[in-house]
DNA sequence: CCATCGAGTGATTGACCAGTCACTCACAAC
DNA sequence: GTTGTGAGTGACTGGTCAATCACTCGATGG
C-alpha cells in the first residue's frame, strides 16, 4: 500500500509515524540489529526517506528514546494523580502500577533495555540520562518521598526489567518466583 | 606476534584466552556490534581459527556469559566467607561488597547488560537465565536470607549496573546522587 | 498553463562481517 | 626421513546495511 504517490502527508505527520514506527522495531532488535529499512518498512515508507526526516540512525533512535521517556513521565503522573494527597509510599505505589501497565506490551521496557546496552554511543548515552533525569526528578517531587524511597522505587524498576526480558514468569522455577515476587508483572503481548 | 608458526599450543589453552579475550571484546560493544575480528585481534589468533575453536559467534558469547557467572558465583562465595556464621543481612552485605569488587573493571557488568540486550536470541537468554539462577540460588542458600531480602540484593545489583553504564558518579547532578548513594559504585576503570 | 516546492522513491555505493575452505607448517612417533 | 596429525592462516563468498543522489510525481499559486 502508499505505492506510487499515494497519500501525500506532511513531514511532521510522517515523523510522528516513523517515531512510533522505531519504537517498535528497536524494541524487537535493539539499535545494532535493527535495520532502518525494518523501520521504514513499518511505517510505509521508503528507507531513503527515513534519512531525510531524520539525519542519521542514531538521531531517529535517540527521537524514539526521548518519546519513550516523555509517555513513562505521563504514567508516573496520570498514576500519582490517582492517590493524590496521599502519603509518599502510597503515591510511588500507584505510580508504579501506572508504570507497569504502560509497559505492559514491553515494547517501551525493551527499548529502554537496549538503549542501556547501546549507551557507549555518546549521543544513546546522553538521551538515556536525560530520560532517567527526568523520571526520578519527577517521581522524588511529585511524591515527596525521601532519597532511599525514590533509590528503591528505580532499582525495582530496574528488576522489573530484568524479569520481562527474560520472560522469567513462565519459563521458570523456584528462583524465578523469588525475583518475580510481588513485582506487578506485564502481561505477555 | 606469534606470526608465522609460532608458539604451538593446545587448542583448550587456546579456547581459555579466547574466552577471556571475548569478555573484554563482547564487554565494550555488545554481541552485535563486535566482530569476531575483534576476538582474534585480543587473542592474537586469526578470526579463521576462532571458528575453528568454537561453531559459531553466539557459541563464542555464551562460553563468555558462563565464564561470567562462574566468576561471579566465586565472588560472592569469598565474601560470603568473610562473615561466615553471622546474621543473613550482614552475609548479603558482604557478598554485595565482594561483587563491587569483582566488577571493578566493569566488563563483566557490562558483559551482563549486554546479554539482556540480546536475549532475543535464545541460546543467549538460556545462558543468562541459568547464570542469574545460579547466582540467586547460590545467594539465597548461603546467606540464610528470606525472599525478600534476596530480592531486593539483585533489584539492587540491577541498579549497580544501570549506575555503571551510564557513569552516573562523574557527569551527574542531584538526581543521579539519588540513585547511586550507599552503591559501592566501581570506581573507573 | 506554467513554475515552484515539498513528498517520496529507486538505484547505487562503499564498507563491513559471519562463516568456509583449501592450504601451510611444526612437531612427534615410528 | 617420512608420514600423520593437529595448530593455525589467507583468501574468498554471499549477504547486509547506512547513507547518498538524482530523480518523479502531485499539489498549489499566479
Amino acid at each position: 500500500m502508499t505505492k506510487r504517490g499515494a497519500t501525500l502527508s506532511t513531514s511532521d505527520a510522517r515523523r510522528d509515524v516513523v517515531v512510533d514506527a522505531a519504537i517498535a522495531e528497536f524494541a524487537r532488535g535493539g539499535y545494532h540489529s535493527t535495520p532502518i529499512s525494518a523501520v521504514a518498512a513499518k511505517a510505509d515508507i521508503s528507507p531513503a526517506y527515513v534519512f531525510k526526516l531524520f539525519p542519521s540512525k542514531v538521531s531517529l533512535f535517540v527521537a524514539a528514546l526521548d518519546r519513550c521517556y516523555e509517555l513513562v513521565t505521563h504514567a508516573l503522573a496520570n498514576g500519582a494523580a490517582r492517590a493524590d494527597g496521599e502519603d509518599p509510599g502510597r503515591l510511588l505505589y500507584e505510580m508504579g502500577g501506572a508504570y507497569a501497565e504502560l509497559i505492559a506490551d514491553r515494547n517501551l521496557l525493551m527499548l529502554q533495555v537496549h538503549a542501556q546496552s547501546a549507551a557507549d554511543t555518546p549521543e544513546i548515552a546522553d538521551a538515556v540520562r536525560r530520560g532517567l533525569a527526568k523520571v526520578t526528578e519527577f517521581a522524588r517531587s511529585r511524591s515527596g518521598a525521601g532519597d532511599e524511597q525514590v533509590q528503591r522505587f528505580i532499582a525495582y524498576g530496574q528488576l522489573c526489567h530484568l524479569i520481562a526480558t527474560l520472560d522469567l514468569d513462565e519459563h521458570a522455577g523456584e528462583w524465578a518466583a523469588v525475583l518475580s515476587a510481588g513485582i506487578r508483572h506485564p502481561g505477555k503481548n
